[in-house]
Parts: structure tokens; sequence; C-alpha cells
DNA sequence: AATGAATGAGTGTTCATTCAT
DNA sequence: TATGAATGAACACTCATTCAT
């Protein structure tokens, strides 16, 4: 059976993504400086020397995985949704019910969150590139929020403060479901009581 | 003559309650693996070499850090707030207000904060000891909800977890604190209504 | 394709074994505390992270050193030769003459007999383990001392301490033959002159 | 009691006796290498600091201990042995009669024999001094060496190897006196059988 | 003069990266 | 292409030396 090019290519992008992809959550329970490649290699079962023909560097590879993590799709479902013409309490219900659920079934949605969130606290070189992903998402949440501060059922408050809260909850958790199984997960309505005022 | 040997004593203790003070803000800020002792040293302003008279090792270092950021003063606080004899609300709020104030003014609180949190986190040889630390706050966190609860102004669900919610937010904003002066804090309000319902 | 494990395995025992070669040579001539790994690595002609590679320290490899130099052909020549059904004095003349020999011919030999000796003197560590070597050449030595007493042909004392003058004599021209050469060596008729009496 | 300059003369004089005395022991049981200036401090007694009062350095107070070390009394008692009228065989009775007893008896006498020894194969810095002193002491004692070989009482071979041969084993149980306590000591007759030919 | 805390050059050890196979 | 042994720059740690007291 000889090796086609095509199937080469196929066999080289499959590596690739296997790479970005457990190193992805190594990283993120690690930390960039707490990473070795040697173990990161033997985790992805590959060799080191591998990891080197698909990355230039060990920064490189980190560099590569954040720019997976701030794809766009979420940018776009959330401007989606914020652009909806229903209520702002619906919108948080439903943005929550989402998240809540895509880090429990997602697998890597925990590391990406959590990657991300990382990032802004730690590398000051990427801070600026992240900061074109994160700001996107907090400008669309903050929208919501307003909406939801003029409808009454959302708490008063800087509606970017408020974002910031809320999405700092969603990293929390994502961190817990990396690092511990003993507490249980938050729900959607403790997660949306970081913005609603109470039913009554 | 020789110096007098209470005074280096006295010496002592200083250099090294300084490097541990130091060191605390530090680590919480690069974390463990990303803390360089030259770095660490120029930081506190004394020579790499002093840091090993005081300390055996960067991981004994760390390890005193971590004890001297579980100290009882807090538990016994937080004990003696959960059996006074006032509504689980008022508890909630005088928690609130003290935690976000010792955030904003006491120097090294954020830091201490962090560590703990991270720990449990990142370092397995100290989860043990840790927990007995953090499962005291806990134990008396969730005793507040549970009072709330019977009262009416805690949301339901697992006083734990609603307990560790409360904290991880806490930390939270410790790590904001630590990092950036972009977002605003948040409130003591902020804070409460991860537990309570709202007053209407 | 990746290197075959059996050729891996070759080069690992390969590399192993010059290390472990060069480095009791560098080892005797230097002492512990005297060899840099720097020095030692250069010498061997490696860097020196690939010393880390097979040993896990200095004092790791100093104790393989160790290990490798009490090995039992020795021991076990030396208690056939003393089961010889021939004179004290033929077998005193026969085990100098192999043991100047050595001295003179074999690459390692002056290096092992130092280290050896050496390690008595200075690692208290490892004087439980080297004290069993050791006895067991002084036992057999004391043996053919003792022989040689009854046949007359060897001098009058303790038998054990003229066993032990007869190795440290070797031990001296070790020495010698690893630090200078300005000297002439001692011959075997000099050695066997430490236990037996003139022939006239 | 003012003091005056002749007794701050006196006790200087007095602590620096005290460091040479002990540092020559502490270098001859650990090596240059193996000595740590804390731990020599500690065994004699002082502050680190003081030591730098009297030398400039570690290495200067070995160089000062090893001029000590080569005092001309030695060379001079051994030339006049060599000169007297007397036989070889009785010189070399006294000569290892009085080199057993200062083993013996005398405080330092070992860690002297070793040290100058030692030097002769470690430090390479030294050497050309040392061999100054050696080297006369090899003189005479080849000397009566020749003198033994006209009379038929010492054994064949080059009066240098000789000496040295002699030399060396008082330095072998120089070291055994310093390190171990276990062997028996070494004969006054067992030290003379180097160079003599059996009584018979 | 004596001390020992502080220092930083030097040494031991690790780990990202390279390269022969 | 994939490997892991080898490397040396970077990091943790030690110790001879200095200096304020």
């Amino acid at each position: 059976m000889p090796k086609t090019p095509e199937r080469c290519q196929e066999i080289r992008e499959e590596t690739r993504k296997k790479i970005l992809h457990d190193a992805m959550l190594y990283f993120a329970r690690n930390g960039f400086a707490g990473t070795k490649i040697s173990d990161l290699a033997d985790y992805i079962g590959i060799g080191q020397g591998t990891l080197y023909i698909y990355f230039k560097s060990k920064e490189d590879l980190f560099k590569e995985i954040f720019t997976v993590c701030n794809n766009d799709r979420e940018i776009k479902e959330l401007k989606m949704l914020s652009g909806l013409p229903i209520s702002a309490k619906s919108k948080i219900s439903k943005l929550s019910k989402t998240v809540i659920e895509k880090l429990e079934k997602e697998g890597n949605y925990a590391a990406k969150v959590t990657l991300t969130t990382h990032v802004l606290f730690e590398k000051d070189d990427f801070a600026s590139e992240n900061t074109t992903y994160q700001s996107e998402i907090y400008k669309y949440t903050a929208k919501i929020i307003e909406q939801g501060q003029k409808e009454k059922s959302v708490v008063a408050g800087s509606s970017m403060k408020l974002a910031d809260f809320y999405w700092s909850v969603v990293y929390l958790y994502a961190l817990k479901k990396l690092f511990t199984s003993k507490y249980e997960t938050i729900t959607a309505s403790d997660l949306e009581r970081v913005l609603l005022k109470d039913k009554h």
C-alpha cells in the first residue's frame, strides 16, 4: 500500500490535531512554565522530537493552541444571541445553560476557557492579541446585561464589570472541572444569579 | 566584640519575615514553576544566597509560605461569626464586607487567598494539609448558608457547593487584584448575591 | 522510522560504560570533592547533561563506580590462589607479580585500587559496603600469610596487620601510577619483601 | 586590666597558632577541596570571619600550613643521622623507631606527613616548592641506603626508589593514623624491612 | 579583634531543542 | 517521518569571601 502524498498530508494533519488537542489540556492543567516538553510528549504518546516537526518551539505550540482557543464561532454565536428579539433574562438563561452544558460535555471546553483566561493574567506578550477575543465576548455580554438592566431583570452596576464577573465564574468552574472531581458543579441557575435579580 | 546573639536573632527574624512576605506575593503572581530564584531574590532585594540561609530550598520556602497563609485567625473569626445570634443575611453581609475590604486594603490578603486556592489545584502533595484549613473555612460558611436557607434568605442547593462557590468568587477577585488594575472590583453586594435571594 | 529499541539499548549501554570507565580514572585522580561535573564531562568528551541521563547525581555516579570497583573476580582469583597446594612463598610471589603487572598494564587497575582504598578513608557512608569487599581480600591474604608463617617463609606478626600492610603498599603504587611518572615503580620483589623473610 | 600592645600581640600569635594547628589536621583529613571554611571555623571554634583576619584566603591558609609542615628540623636531624659514624642498619633502625614513635605520640606528625605527601600528588602549584623539602629528605635517606648496600645490609636497587618506598610507607601509616583506629599500627621492624635484608 | 549575616561567582542539575539514525 | 540520545543554556543551590556591628 504505497503512501500517496494525500494520505501523508492527512496523517500529518491528524498528528498535528492530536498534539494541539492533548497539549491544550496539558497546558491548561500545568501552566506554561509547569509543562516540560518531555512530560508533554509522554502524555501525548509521541517522541519529543516529533513535537518539533510540527511546532517550532514550546512557545510556538502554546501560541497556536491559544489561537485555536480563540475561535470565532463562540463570538458569532454570542453575537447572534445578543441580537435576538427576546428578553435579556431568556438570553442569560440560554447562555448559561449552553455554557454549563459545554463545561460538562464538550471535551476541551474547560481547557479552552482556562487557557484563555490564564493568558490574560500571566502572559503579557499575548495580552493584546487576546484582548481582541475577550473584549468581543465581553462586549456582547455587556449588551445583553444593559438590555436586562432596562428590563429590570438584571442587577445594577457597570455592565462591563458584570460581564467580567459572569465569565470569571465560568472560568472558575472550568478550573474546577480540570482539577477536581470533588465538588458538585455549579448549575445554570447559580450562574444566572451572578446577573439576575431573584424571581420571588 | 562579637555581635550580640540577641541582635543576630533579631536580624534573622526580620529578614526571614521580609522574605516570607515578599515571596508570598511573588509566588502568587508567578506560580511555583514560573518563579526563578534569581528573579525572586532581586524582587525581594537580597542576594540569592541569602534565601538559602533561611530556607533549605525553593520548595521549602514555598511550603513555609503556604503554612503562613493557612493561619487560624481567619478560621476563628469565621467560626465566631457563624455562632453569633444574628440573621444569616447579616452574617453574609458582614463577611462579604470584611472580605472585600481585606482584598482592597490588606497588603497580602489577595496573595494569601490566591496561593491557598492555587495549591488546591496544582500541588497534590499539599492537598491533604490544605484540606484541613479549607474545609474548616467551608464548614463554617456552610453552617451560615444552612441557617440562611431556613430563614429563606439564601438560595436553595447544597450548602457545601454554595460555600465553595462563594469562596471561589473571592479567589477570582484576589486573582484580579494581583494581576490587573483594569477592571472595577466586585462590590460586597455582588459577592452576597452568590448566596442571597433578592431583597424584594 | 524510529530507531530500533535494540540499537537504542546498545547505544545507552556503550555510553554508560564509557562514562563509568573514564569517570573512574578522573575521580581517582581528583577525588570526589575535587571533581567538577563540567570538567569531568569535558574529560569524558560528552555534554554535562548527558551525565544526568545515565546517573541521577554526582554522588550516584560515584557510588556506581565504587560498585564496579568492588567486583568479585578479584576475590575469586585470590581465593583460588590461597587454596592451591603450593608454598605460601610461591603464592606471594605469584600474587605480587600479578598485582605489579596489573598496575603496569591494566588500564584502570590503579584507579580501582585507589578509589577502593580512598573510600575506606573518606566516605563513612560507604565504609560498611566496602568492608565486605576489602575484608574478603584481606581474609584470603591473611590465610596465605598464616601458611607462610608456619612454613617460616613469612615474617612474624598479626596476619591481618601484614595483609593490610601488603595491600596498602599496593595502594601506594597505584597512587604513584596515577599521579606521577617520575619515580621508578616498585618491583614484585620489593612488594614481596613486605611479607617474606630474606631468601638466604 | 588594660591590654598592653604586647599582650595583644601575644593573643594574636596564639590564635594564629591555634588556627594553623587545627586546620592542619582538618585539611589532612578532608583534603583542600573537601574542606569548607564554615566547617573548618566550627571545628576550630572560631567565627568564619576570624579566619580572614589571620589569613588572606583559604589557599593562603593552606600554603602557610604547608610551609609549617616543611620545617628544617626534620631535614637537619636526618642529615645529622646520615653523617653519624655508625652502620646503615643502625641508622635505619634509629630512623624507623623515631618515625614510628612520632606517628604514635606527636600530635600532628601524621597530619604533617599526610599533607606533605598529598600535595605532591594533588597540587601542581606547590610541587616545585615541595620538591625542595622532599628531595632533601630523600637525598639523605638515599645516602644511608647506599651505605647500607655497600655494607650488604640493605637490599639492592635504586637508592632513590627505595627511599621513596620507605617514606611512602610512612605516609601510609600516617594516613591510617588519621582515619582509622581499626588496624594495628606497623612496627619499626616492619618499616625497616622495606629496606633491610633479613637478619639471617 | 571577633562575629556571622550577606553576597555572588561558581558548581550541580534540568530541560527545551537538535540531530543522527 | 519519527525517535530518543545528546547538548548547553538556564536554573537551583553552595561556599569562599566581605563587612556592618
